[in-house]
DNA sequence: TTGTGTGAAAGTTTTCACAGCA
DNA sequence: TGCTGTGAAAACTTTCACACAA
């Protein structure tokens, strides 16, 4: 197949793959087979083997992936090969735990700034971070950040988006409970973590 | 059609639906069509009318939806129209922005209890709870607590949810970078930030 | 008119089953 | 023998086009 039609869903799963494969790492294993990994992410094996397919053939028949290579792989497939730079807007609540939270970095993501409007914690220094004037935001492009991640207000939310369009952010990730719309060149993923508990009920006897 | 195989997408989207109609309610706008609905979530309209095909006729031909009425609607669906008792398990970071957020409030999720394990939270009141010893989640069952809220470190997560499932837990929302086992009755939603960071720069030029 | 509700077609994703390599 | 890689079938989801009700 080779790198053509590849189902969202894939990309989707990717990062999970991915994120086993670390855990691995760190259990000093060195393969892994597509039912192993299978029961580690909760996926049939037949689906890891498929959406490994879409972008080559990375196992050994008979033994399985090699972990290294497997997940070397990935990374370059989703462009983790190389650091970004991320930039926090809102350093409320979410946004502070958003700021200390370590599990971006074995992705290769540096929150390198992060902006607010409030005056009190303007210039403040916040999990290693000094908190920069809202205003600023232009200042991004100069710093080669691409990414952002909104943690404003669901009210400022859109024009917060759009600033961040203007200073040449390319992804979006927003946590405000709104859809924000932008160009279609940008790439936004919302999560509303009050939406995904809305659904629970539904499933639950 | 009438309530036989749902698309778990439709599922998916009707808390976005609800979402927009709270918002359209608080604008004091009482009808919406279904294309003036897909504007604001960004859902094709012949999409959103299937989507509530699926489990009735709540619309008027000519006029659109009555805004106050398929709120109602989807909330049955949803099992939102009583409002639910929700845990915290992890008061730190994360947890504690959990806590102090008032996007739930909507959809009729009150979070009524919180524990930790660390002995200088336990006690402490943080937004407004007070902090429980993680060794009495037991107490969970005679509090009518049927949905829980994780977030505690990746390696405690699995523990933790077996806890909450012999304290009668039915659904869980786990904000733990991990993959959680449960038995097939209990309903389980993982959201891991740096999951949905890290397929942004595959979409990006 | 205007905008819903819905079968049928088109498109996408998952599942299956097995050939074939180490 | 064990496990990958992949066409083809099955299942699921979206899109279309239009009848029909207010």
């Amino acid at each position: 197949m080779r790198y053509r039609n590849i189902p969202s869903e894939t990309i989707r799963r990717l990062p999970i793959y991915l994120r086993a494969l670390h855990i691995l790492k760190r259990q000093n294993k060195t393969t892994i087979s597509s039912s192993g990994l299978s029961e580690i992410v909760a996926v049939n094996s037949w689906q890891v083997r498929k959406d490994f397919s879409y972008f080559g053939a990375f196992g050994k028949r008979g033994s399985g992936y090699d972990i290294d290579e497997l997940a070397k792989q990935i990374s370059k497939i989703l462009k983790l090969h190389t650091r970004h730079r991320v930039a926090l807007v809102g350093v409320g609540n979410l946004g502070s735990a958003v700021l200390a939270y370590p599990g971006f970095e074995p992705y290769g993501f540096d929150i390198v700034a992060a902006y607010d409007s409030d005056p009190k914690k303007i210039g403040k220094k916040i999990h290693g971070i000094t908190v920069e004037n809202i205003s600023e935001l232009r200042g991004l492009r100069k710093d080669k950040i691409d990414l952002a991640l909104i943690a404003v207000p669901e009210s400022a939310a859109q024009q917060i988006a759009e600033q961040l369009v203007k200073a040449g952010v390319k992804g979006i990730l927003n946590f405000s409970p709104r859809h924000i719309q932008v160009p279609k060149r940008i790439k936004v993923f919302t999560i509303d973590i009050a939406m995904d508990l809305a659904r629970l009920p539904f499933y639950i006897a």
